[in-house]
DNA sequence: TCCATATTTAGCTAATTATCGAAATATGGT
DNA sequence: ACCATATTTCGATAATTAGCTAAATATGGA
């Protein structure tokens, strides 16, 4: 949760998880949009994996990375919840420690 | 936009708007809640009030703080919405006005 | 095997951040 | 006027972060 919130910190960081949700992307085609080189993108690719928000898998010389839009998913409504923000307030007001990851469909 | 995520990049920021989100609290108070010295919890103060996600009013000697929901609401439901991230809208979203600091005598 | 390409790792610097203790400021009470 | 209290500001330091260039790694093709 605390790694969720320290990726989700920086613009550029928040910018590769928007172009993710349209489709999965190399790394060179992320670094594309930016102008910072590509070791520093690269750096902000292994924030977001270490907090779990993208995966990456290999396809030969290239890397494409996937949002895992669940873990994005949990952080925001499971903080937002403590507030009462965006669902009806239905019980008691659950901590960020007692909000669990939310059950995903198969 | 950005403001407001850097101030939530820290986990005893917050564990301040958490502990505001039941009522209004004087900075000592909620200093009291955290293991580091007040002028630290100061400067968490002023990121959170430059972020406009608490304000501040100072009755005598002592400064209450209280959250600004609305603000904290437009971030997450904002962002949320770029990813599509569902927050089912049942009724009005609950405001800082829904949200007394103290409940009233029925 | 050698070369080009995609990406990361290494090593560095500059900027930002979290933290502290000490001092300053403001207020209310005696 | 003086003192105690609440809080912030100041000045310093250590840790973290974002950024760079250069070098290393891995892969596929000629």
């Amino acid at each position: 949760m605390n790694k969720v919130f320290k990726a989700l910190a920086d613009p550029t960081r928040r910018r590769v998880l928007e172009l993710l949700r349209q489709r999965p992307m190399t790394a060179g085609e992320l670094s594309d949009q930016f102008a910072v080189s590509r070791p520093t993108m690269s750096a902000h690719f292994a924030v977001l994996r270490e907090a779990e928000l993208i995966d990456a898998h290999k396809q030969g010389v290239t890397i494409t990375y996937r949002l895992k839009l669940s873990v994005l998913e949990d952080a925001l409504l499971g903080f937002s919840s403590i507030f009462g923000i965006g669902v009806p307030d239905t019980g008691p007001a659950p901590t960020m420690s007692t909000v669990p990851a939310k059950e995903r469909a198969p």
